[in-house]
DNA sequence: GAAAAATCGTTCGTATACAAACAAATTTAG
DNA sequence: CTAAATTTGTTTGTATACGAACGATTTTTC
């Protein structure tokens, strides 16, 4: 265990974090004429396929924290593409809806969606896309 | 391309963010009593490879832009755990070594990246590991 | 049915991450 | 050799990401 030994550029989280960072790139230079971030988009996304989702429900199904969340939520809301509704079975919850524009934006920009995994997957062959896939499925 | 066919779940930038996650969150469990992050580690390792490297070519090797090595560095120099040194030839250029503390941390910190490596790998088998690796590595 | 525990959403503080614009210094081109 | 281009490092602004603490509300426990 020392500096010999010890190469960041083989470390698992240093690799993550690269990927990470080129997929980002990606969905930014593909997302820039939308103005949504990937966090942003997968909101949207995730909202559309419940109808109607709590703030924290919305966080757990999209991987983000509450305090996370509510960023997110909140610039969402400030441009017009998501409706909140008071739930009144439960007055501490707020069920988010998309609004007509939103599901508008969201309509154009599943293509786009889709474009961004392919850009991402290019460089490995079908076999290996499916297989790395699968690998971080189980290592997730 | 529609709601009906995008599914969050799937696509290789959501898997990507949820990886990574995971991987910070083992990693900042492990490393908590050292108080390092991440980069931060990952900056005193490069640093320690390379003896003495400016600030812009750490921010390339332990790949982070300028702005965010600026924070980087900024925070492990208040700590002390680095040196600074004016460039002659260059006197844009700043150059940065690990102090004594930095270089007595990082010999102890060592063990603990290469235990974090191995947390985050658990769920896979040896095969599937070096699988991972090379896909992520093909794909950066 | 009252106390304890859990959940919902908010706020604050710290740390990446990066686009954009900038001054200063160095290198390259013609 | 000088003008143009590049490089180095900084600053500002926006957006995740999350720990920690909090009040309000709901659910669970006994």
């Amino acid at each position: 265990m020392s500096a010999d030994n010890y190469r960041l550029e083989e470390q698992i989280g240093f690799l993550l974090r690269r990927a990470q960072q080129r997929a980002t790139a990606i969905f930014t230079a593909r997302f820039a004429g939308y103005g949504l971030t990937p966090t942003q988009f997968a909101a949207l996304a995730k909202i559309a396929d419940e109808g109607e989702v709590s703030q924290n429900r919305l966080g757990r199904l999209t991987a983000m924290d509450p305090a996370t969340m509510k960023g997110v939520i909140d610039r969402l809301s400030e441009r017009g593409l998501i409706a909140r509704r008071a739930d009144q079975e439960d007055r501490r919850r707020t069920q988010w809806r998309l609004s007509e524009s939103g599901a508008a934006l969201l309509a154009t920009a599943y293509g786009d969606g889709f474009a961004v995994t392919a850009e991402i997957l290019d460089p490995l062959s079908p076999r290996e896309r499916g297989t790395l896939l699968r690998l971080l499925e189980k290592m997730v």
